[in-house]
Formats: C-alpha cells, structure tokens, sequence
DNA sequence: AAATATACGTGACATTTATCAAGAACTGAT
DNA sequence: ATCAGTTCTTGATAAATGTCACGTATATTT
C-alpha cells in the first residue's frame, strides 16, 4: 500500500528509498465504511486524501437539498475540499464513501512540511494541480459543445469502470441531469 | 508595466530587486490588436501569457463550427492551452484579443529555466494553479446547481466589469446558452 | 422469510432552451 | 451622409429536459 503511494509518486519524480520514507512519515492510514463522511459540509478539512481502494463522491448540496457530484475519486486520485483545506475554513462540499475505502490522508502541515522537506514533492504537486485544472476544464468544455446524451456517451467513453460500480442516479447527478433523462438516454 | 508582474507576484511571494529582475529577463513583451490570434487551433503553443492590459478570450470550436468560450483573461490574469502548452502539443483551442491587448510571454523553457533558478516562483505557479482549479471547479457547480439566468446573474455579480466590455452573444457563449435565449434572461 | 430500502424504468405533462426568421438600433469607415 | 457590418431584440415553433407519479425488480436488514 505504501508501495501504491511510491509507484504514483514516481510517475511524475523519482524517488530514493530515504526520499520515500520521508514521503511515507508525512500521511496517516485510514480506512472507511461505505456511507462515511471523510468531509462534512460546515465542518474544518483536515486532511488531503489519496485513494488507495475503493470510491470517493465529492457532493455538493445546493439549497433545496439536492445533491450534486462535483468529482468522483478512486484508486490513485487525489481528493479533497480544496478551498476549505488551503484556506481552512469550513468545508461546503462533502466528501463520502460510495464503496469501502482506505486513504493515505495529508494534512496541511505536512504538507507543507513535506514540500519544503522534499522540494521535488513541490513539483509533483505542481504537476498534479496543472494536469487537475486540464480535467475539469475538458468537463466545462464537454458541457459548452455536448447535449446530455454525448456528455453521457463520453463518460462511458472515459471511465467505463466507473459506471460499473456507481448506481445510475449517481451518474445522473454528476452529469447534471435528472435520473429520469438518463434512463431515457439509453433507449 | 514590469512594475506590475512584480506586484502581481508579489502578492504571493516577496521578491528582492535582483529577484525581479531574473524573473522579468524570462518573459518577452508582446502587443496585440483586436480580433489578432495569440494562439491557433492547430498550431504550436509558444507561450504562457501574462495579460498586463486588454482582453482575451480563449476559444474552443465545435465540429459544427460553433464557438464556445472556455475562459476570458484580463488584466492580471494568466492564458493559454495548457494542454498544449505542457506537453508541446498543437492548440486544440484559440486565443484571441477581444480588444487591443498587452502580454508578457514565457516560454515552456523559460518557465521551467525559471522555476529550477528560483523555487519561489514554483511556489507561486502551484498557488495560481491551485487557484485556477478551485476557480473552474466552481464554474462546473454553478453548472450543476444554476439555470441558465441565474448563472447569468452570478456572473453579473462576479464580473461587473466584464460585462460592460464583451458583446452579449460573447458570454451567451461563455454561459452556454443561445445569444437568444441570454437576450430573453433579462426581462 | 418478511420487511424495508434502493435502483431503475416509463408515461404524462410542464418548463426551459434552441432554432429559424425578421427587423431595429448602433458603430465604424469612407 | 451613406453604407456595411455588428449587436441586440422579439416572435413562432420545435426539441430537450425536468417533474410528478407509479410500478417493478433487486438488495439489504431484521
């Protein structure tokens, strides 16, 4: 598991087995049930989180109660409220189990610690953040050019494994549309 | 005007005089007027881009030939395909003044020529970028929770000063509606 | 095994938005 | 002052999507 957290680090920088040990001392194991808050919506975030198995959902719960996915999050990805973590106040998103799964959690200390300890892991950071922003600014252009159907086909396109392992109402809510319509979008 | 990349930066990191200095010996001042390209659908990415007066907006076109606005840049703020840009890719989007535009220009080389002479700066492109991605994030909730007035109306409220200087069926574009339908949103 | 919750699909209807077409108001160049 | 181009608005209609209501199948819990 350590091991995981090595392999994904050294896709982007090299590591030496000390660098790695100074790396590892910085996250905390643990290990949730499905339907557990690893972030609740007005409490602090303690913590950055990388997947090291099962499924994350990063909600969002507008006014009227409905709940909105802003990201989903399994093995190797990285998650997180990140305007509440960086500038610690409350979160306004929750982060939630959909599967049992275990993080290597990060708190903002270490964090910092850890990039000034280890500038290379700056890097990496860097280099994750960039490749972040590239993501969601496909999805934003993927909703300027693309009717629920395409947006739908392209999910199944990009992360067939995904859809697979998340009830349909759950795709619904990422895509932004009613379950109904994405039940009709299949005929 | 370097005065004002240095107060820019300095916002995140303090700099010394001779620290400024190596850092605006890395960028090229260039000058764009109305409707010129600073980046093409197809072509090399050359350069990140630091608005230091003027108005861009970066373009995604559709296989119908429509066009879609990912992002509007203007004083102070920072443009490119970033895509591209990492990984010396062709464009797969424009950028284009919307009015006679100021840059400064940094190259992937210097960028990262940069960055290794001074890590500071490493520091303050992780903050921008990590800014960047919490800013797009919240375009996608908007996306998820709003109708099409009411991101209309949060957009008023964000960008005041935006709305004033870009024809309408520009943020219809950026909104994702019909210039049609934004024209009707206001009454 | 029974009880309960969750997931999924579908019909009927309302609402939102896009599309096509036309014209008015404004801007800039000559 | 005229002309051409752009911007903005509006009407009529079609298409996409949301909402409400219901039924059924499948898990999950007790």
């Amino acid at each position: 598991m350590q091991h995981q957290l090595r392999a994904h680090i050294e896709k982007i920088v090299p590591l030496s087995d000390e660098e790695f040990d100074f790396v590892r001392a910085h996250f905390t194991a643990k290990k949730f049930k499905k339907h557990q808050y690893l972030i609740q919506e007005g409490y602090p975030v303690k913590y950055h989180h990388f997947v090291v198995s099962g499924l994350l959902k990063l909600v969002y719960t507008d006014d009227s109660g409905k709940q909105h996915i802003v990201a989903f999050a399994m093995e190797d990805w990285w998650e997180t409220d990140f305007h509440a973590y960086y500038t610690q106040t409350n979160a306004t998103m929750s982060l939630e189990c959909v599967e049992e799964t275990e993080v290597l959690c990060l708190s903002l200390d270490d964090y910092r610690k850890l990039c000034d300890g280890l500038p290379k892991m700056e890097r990496f950071f860097l280099e994750k953040s960039h490749w972040g922003f590239i993501g969601v600014q496909r999805r934003i252009i993927s909703w300027l050019t693309s009717s629920a159907k395409e947006r739908y086909e392209q999910l199944l396109a990009k992360y067939p494994q995904l859809v697979q392992r998340v009830p349909k109402s759950l795709l619904a809510a990422y895509l932004g549309v009613s379950r109904e319509t994405l039940s009709r979008l299949s005929r």
